[in-house]
DNA sequence: TGAGCGTCAATTAGC
DNA sequence: TTGACGCTCA
């Protein structure tokens, strides 16, 4: 390996980088080179003589752990002390994310938790579909609302965010939920965290063992860390004396699910001599715009005091879109990507956010419009498909048959003449028995259910040697599993011969499926790691399996030759020359919820003390403004509609806490949509309403978008002798007598060819 | 079993 | 306005 050039590196970056032997938080504003300092930590480490297998960097998401695995291998070149010719250092290095650390640890530790390696990972689907059954057998309200409620209690419970005061009957519901996940061989995304720092609690010994394996511990974006995640972290690093943390106070953004600032914001409290490195030089963004996003998080409270500096030019100034509405500033917004494009800035490198993913429909219709090529980028959305969902339960059954609520949703699709009712006997009889869904269509067994008649016993039969047939495939490699998974059990017929509009796509999708599982299976065939290292145990499917429970999807990704369209919160870590951002205004963003409890409505005129809701907000703004590299652009709207009702927002707080000078005109109020509202002045002469408050709308405020219909003219009595009408079942007839009147009259109709039906006037329409 | 309809709710989202 | 979901009926 040729010597580390840390000579690259700013005063700064280096020190985090040289650092040893204590505690280190590295705060890392945006843009600053965060990933580099850990990219160059890991690698001067290795340079030591670190073995390159005790070092773990963490991560939140794939794409940032699969970045960093990548930049590692790069630096290292391939080389290194235990270097040997089909082994690098670089992969010796484990970068995963929490969850996926999570699940390999309970693959080795499988025994000591519960569970056998074969383990199932439940996603949220799963578990609704899990938390409504177990309502059900309580004899409670089962709606989805209910289930929801269980497993936000359920999370809270796992993430240690639990305030102690759940209700006795809800906690034995949770007890419940945990028994049925074993018995299953399952566990939820919060148990990839959970029963490894249960594990380790209880087990000295395990944890012992663990410490020992990883001896230098790099965590990136702290500031999202969790309750759960920051026990794991000081549970395998007590002292932190081999610990780097790498984050950014101002980029917290995930409060509402579990991350908890503190963490960041009190490192050097729970670490005794930690160190702190602040990188403040900023080189992604032009003067102008870090000069906006600085003047928005300055007004924030409770941060960590860094200002960061660029020595990069000012660059353009930002632009303000102020619109009439939501289609002119979509308009506004496609014409100025066009002008950019057209000025040279290639789609690619341009985005447009926005805090709701419902604003992205009329974004969507003026770049249609426009013919400006986009994307919409989001997490996942292949593996969310029902039909891959199906396919995927029969995968999840083949490798661990006692997951029951794969088994249900595999058992009806596509159908079988299996419906409730023999469910409910079968469940009946398999939770008396003490057994799994699976083990309880075993010939004697089934032939004990109550109430069975023998029809349903032998499509039930016929269903339990599917699922044997199909088990014997799932040994051989991941793409045989799915090509069964997917010809065997009829899902692909199903949709080759169905008319409905989207049965294509959804056979396509089916084949896809059995194409990424080959993929993987030559991924692996052609780089062969240490047994187990970073993949999961367990055989070709198990792996393809916790792949697709862990990864995100590939498609859907910024990057091919379109603008990307997203939601705030999805342009975390990503960078583009020109950013626009969509919606702001009061109760968009910042949203209606950040407003609804901000004290400083109370004092006349002033800002006031914010709520946290409302710092996240600033937060999320901060994380917007610092995407752009060169161009900024704000838009806001006078009047928009919305969730099919029309609003007046006054522009957001946010525009009017950027100095006036950093835009290159501001519109004259008198003729602007963007109007001067009471309230306290601003540094630009944005006026913002900050005693706004969008719970205030009346009802008479709100008018429909479009104006009403015209009254429909009155109708023929429908039941009308004679009358022809048509049916979607029998087609065309002709009414022969009627008996009431109005949509529920049931009619006696004469169809040609089919003899006469009595039908439900409302099921027939006159032709 | 499954199509169709009425009701209800509505940030943000990763693994 | 969209969409998800539960209920009803052929």
């Amino acid at each position: 390996m040729a010597p580390l050039d840390l000579a690259s590196l700013n005063p700064e970056q280096r020190s985090a980088v040289v650092h040893r032997g204590g505690p280190l938080l590295v705060l890392a504003g945006a843009g600053s080179g965060k990933t580099r300092v850990i990219v160059h930590r890991i690698a001067s480490l290795v340079e030591e003589g670190i073995p390159p297998w005790s070092i773990l960097a963490v991560t939140f998401t794939n794409k940032a752990a699969g970045e960093l695995r990548e930049r590692v291998g790069r630096l290292l070149g391939g080389t290194g002390p235990s270097a040997t010719p089909d082994r690098s250092a670089a992969s010796d290095v484990r970068c995963s994310t929490f969850h996926s650390f999570g699940a390999s640890l309970l693959r080795r530790e499988a025994e000591a938790v519960g569970l056998t390696r074969d383990f199932t990972i439940y996603d949220e689907d799963d578990q609704l579909s899990l938390a409504k059954r177990l309502l059900r057998e309580a004899g409670r309200e089962a709606d989805s609302a209910a289930a929801r409620e269980l497993l936000s209690a359920i999370d809270r419970i796992k993430n240690g965010a639990g305030d102690g005061a759940e209700v006795e009957d809800v906690l034995e519901l949770c007890g419940r939920f945990e028994r049925a996940l074993r018995a299953a061989n399952a566990v939820d995304f919060g148990d990839l965290l959970a029963l490894p720092v249960r594990l380790f609690e209880s087990r000295p010994d395990v944890l012992d063992r663990w410490r020992r394996r990883f001896r230098h511990v790099l965590v990136d974006e702290f500031q999202d860390t969790n309750v759960v995640q920051y026990r794991l972290l000081r549970l395998l690093c007590p002292t932190g004396a081999d610990l780097c943390v790498v984050g950014d106070d101002d980029q917290s953004i995930y409060r509402w699910r579990g991350a908890d600032v503190r963490h960041i914001l009190g490192f050097e409290h729970d670490f005794a001599n930690a160190q702190v490195v602040k990188l403040t030089q900023n080189y992604r963004s032009d003067g102008n715009v870090l000069a906006a996003a600085q003047a928005v998080i300055a007004k924030n409270p409770h941060r960590h005091d860094k200002t960061l500096w660029t020595e990069r030019p000012s660059g353009a100034p930002l632009r303000l879109l102020s619109a009439q509405d939501e289609r002119d500033e979509a308009d506004r917004i496609a014409a100025e990507l066009a002008e950019l494009h057209s000025e040279g800035t290639v789609w690619s490198e341009m985005a447009v956010f926005y805090r709701i993913n419902a604003q992205s429909r009329v974004l969507e219709e003026a770049l249609r419009i426009a013919r400006v090529p986009y994307v919409i980028v989001r997490g996942r959305s292949f593996y969310e498909r029902a039909e891959i969902k199906d396919a995927v339960a029969y995968l999840r059954l083949m490798a661990n048959p006692r997951s029951d609520v794969d088994l249900l949703r595999a058992i009806g699709a596509p159908p079988r003449g299996i419906g409730e009712t023999t469910l409910e006997r079968l469940s009946r009889h398999a939770s008396a028995a003490g057994l799994c869904l699976f083990d309880a269509l075993a010939e004697g067994e089934l032939s004990r259910v109550e109430g069975l008649n023998a029809g349903s016993r032998g499509r039930l039969a016929r269903f339990r040697d599917l699922v044997v047939e199909l088990r014997a495939a799932a040994a051989e490699s991941a793409g045989a599993a799915a090509e069964a998974a997917v010809v065997t059990s009829g899902l692909l017929e199903r949709w080759a011969s169905s008319s409905e509009p989207d049965a294509a796509e959804r056979g396509e999708n089916l084949r896809e499926l059995v194409g990424a599982a080959r993929e993987a299976d030559e991924r692996w065939a052609s780089q062969p790691r240490e047994a187990g290292e970073d993949l999961p145990e367990g055989g070709p499917l198990v792996r393809f399996l916790e792949e697709i429970a862990l990864l995100g999807d590939a498609d859907g990704e910024a990057g091919a030759e379109r603008v990307s369209l997203m939601t705030l919160h999805a342009a975390k870590g990503l960078e583009f020359d020109a950013v626009f951002i969509a919606g702001m205004e009061e109760g968009i963003f910042p949203h209606s919820r950040a407003l609804a409890f901000d004290p400083s409505r109370e004092e006349a005129g002033g800002r006031g003390t914010e709520s946290e809701e409302m710092a996240e907000e600033r937060r999320l703004c901060y994380v917007g403004f610092t995407r752009a590299r060169r161009r900024l652009f704000v838009a806001c709207a006078r009047m928009r509609a919305l969730f099919g009702d029309l609003r007046f927002n006054p522009p957001s707080r946010f525009l009017g806490e950027i100095p006036a000078e950093l835009f290159d005109a501001l519109p004259s109020f008198e003729s602007s949509p963007v109007r001067p509202y009471p309230g306290a002045p601003s540094a630009n002469g944005i006026t913002v309403d900050y005693s706004y408050d969008q719970s205030w709308r009346s009802p008479e405020r709100s008018f429909p978008r479009r104006p009403p219909r015209p009254s429909p003219a009155p109708a023929r009595p429908i039941g009308a002798m004679g009358l022809t009408v048509r049916h979607a079942v029998f087609g065309v007839g002709k009414v022969v007598s009627a008996d009431g009147e109005g949509p529920d009259a049931k009619l006696t109709i004469r169809f040609p060819g089919v003899g006469e039906k009595r039908i439900v006037a409302r099921f027939v329409t006159p032709i």
